[in-house]
DNA sequence: TAAGCTGTGTGGTCAGACCACAAGAGTCTG
DNA sequence: CAGACTCTTGTGGTCTGACCACACAGCTTA
């Protein structure tokens, strides 16, 4: 009864450990599969397990080949472990959409306050409004660069953990977005209003009122998703009573 | 260059596609390894990374042996993943400490404003209260007890994604919590101090009032953390210059 | 009837064999 | 000598087949 642990949670906590103590870093290459397998003692299809984790959580990036560029690397990017996260909890209704959007109310309210008292640099936020506005755009592209707009609020902020949090939220209901979209009456003049939206939270912001900016971020999220009738949860759905020992993850 | 998706993809989203169109439910089994594997044309290895995503995700739980608890069945648990996923991203500093506790502040008064503007039941969390002023416990305990009282606040507002989140966010900071406990000069009297403050905290959800709700919350979490003088961010580091594709994740 | 045993199907793991790929070393050619 | 070419090497990606431990269901046996 020794290997109370899975072989694979083995290798996660190796890596994990190596993390921790400095001796793996961004950008830094993995030891090979097989050499992993042979240190730690377990199969090379183990290693692989792990790998595939620390992958999908946004830790390392793997490429074939040979040469610098191939191999398993360390990144840490957040976003698209939050991203797969989140989508796949919404998909099994282990989170309801009502509850995704409420968080982004909370979360996106909180950057904008806080842009607000700083003045930071919105450069790069103003750019994609010039783009939306350019030409008409397919609610498809629309929203895309709607979503690049409200992260590059919360990259300004300089918070890489709701930067990421809110790519996460976002993308788990992309799809309900996008079908939204087109069950509205009419998409040029919901998207004229989203795009007036857009400048009034930068206004507020670059006038540096907290209330205000706070106050145009929650109207126009809250607006948008009133007007698509997104669900608030699977209609067939029993009361969920999934009980059960959470997997000791990692 | 068909088979642009690795193998263990086309399982993750054959699965999502599933969850999606309600075929799979929480409570349901997986398909067997096997029957997986013959399914969709993939090697049996590869059925096996994608349920091990699945399950550090929280989306699974499996069990070996024979009967109905057995097998890779959908549980939808959030918490699991959401941990795991930024413990790790913290281990490779993809996030720091303090954007970390940022968050924490953003949600956590957020959820006592919720809560002191609904008045809902509060037993549970009074209760954990209890537990620990009943005795003197050492920092671990305490600050196990600590995480499960501000959970149970997040439950209590009855947003999943919240509570999934903030769990996450605390237990990937919880050994710079426990460590800057050992820094402190009086932990009996720093965990006074947070008892009466989570007493406070309390109070003023159960008295209806917002603001004061949301700054006990927050004076009790920059409190702790200013207290203990936990790291900014590895000293060591070189300014992060990781860009990359991001995983296609799932 | 009740206790024990065995069959069967589950995930967990390992070993080995290929493949595609990309870089670098070495070779050939102008 | 410089450039283009070829081959070697090592990487992850995948599949196959083989075991193991386990747990239940049903049968066998006392």
């Amino acid at each position: 009864m020794t290997d109370e642990r899975r072989a694979w949670q083995v290798v996660l906590e190796s890596i994990e450990r190596d993390l921790l103590d400095g001796r793996l870093r961004p950008g830094d290459h993995l030891p090979g599969e097989r050499a992993l397998s042979a240190d730690l003692g377990v199969g090379r299809s183990s290693v692989r397990e792990a790998i595939r984790v620390l992958e999908v959580l946004g830790l390392v990036r793997t490429a074939t080949g040979s040469g610098p560029t191939s191999g398993a690397i360390i990144v840490a990017l957040p976003g698209g472990g939050m991203s797969a996260l989140m989508r796949l909890q919404v998909a099994a209704t282990g989170f309801a959409v009502a509850d995704i959007v409420q968080t982004r109310l909370v979360l996106e309210t909180a950057v904008a306050a806080d842009l607000a008292g700083s003045r930071p640099d919105l450069t790069a936020s103003a750019s994609l409004l010039d783009v939306m506005e350019s030409r008409d755009l397919p609610p498809g592209d629309f929203l895309a660069l709607d979503a690049q707009f409200h992260l590059s609020l919360a990259e300004a902020s300089g918070n890489q953990v709701i930067a990421a949090t809110m790519a996460g939220l976002r993308s788990s209901i992309e799809n309900y977005a996008i079908a939204g979209a087109s069950t509205l009456p009419s998409w040029s003049g919901t998207s004229a209003r989203l795009m007036r939206e857009h400048r009034a939270i930068l206004t507020a912001i670059e006038s540096g009122d907290p209330a205000s900016a706070r106050g145009a971020v929650h109207d126009h999220i809250a607006g948008y998703y009133a007007e698509t009738n997104l669900p608030s949860r699977r209609p067939d759905e029993t009361p969920r009573l999934v009980a059960d020992a959470a997997p000791s993850g990692a």
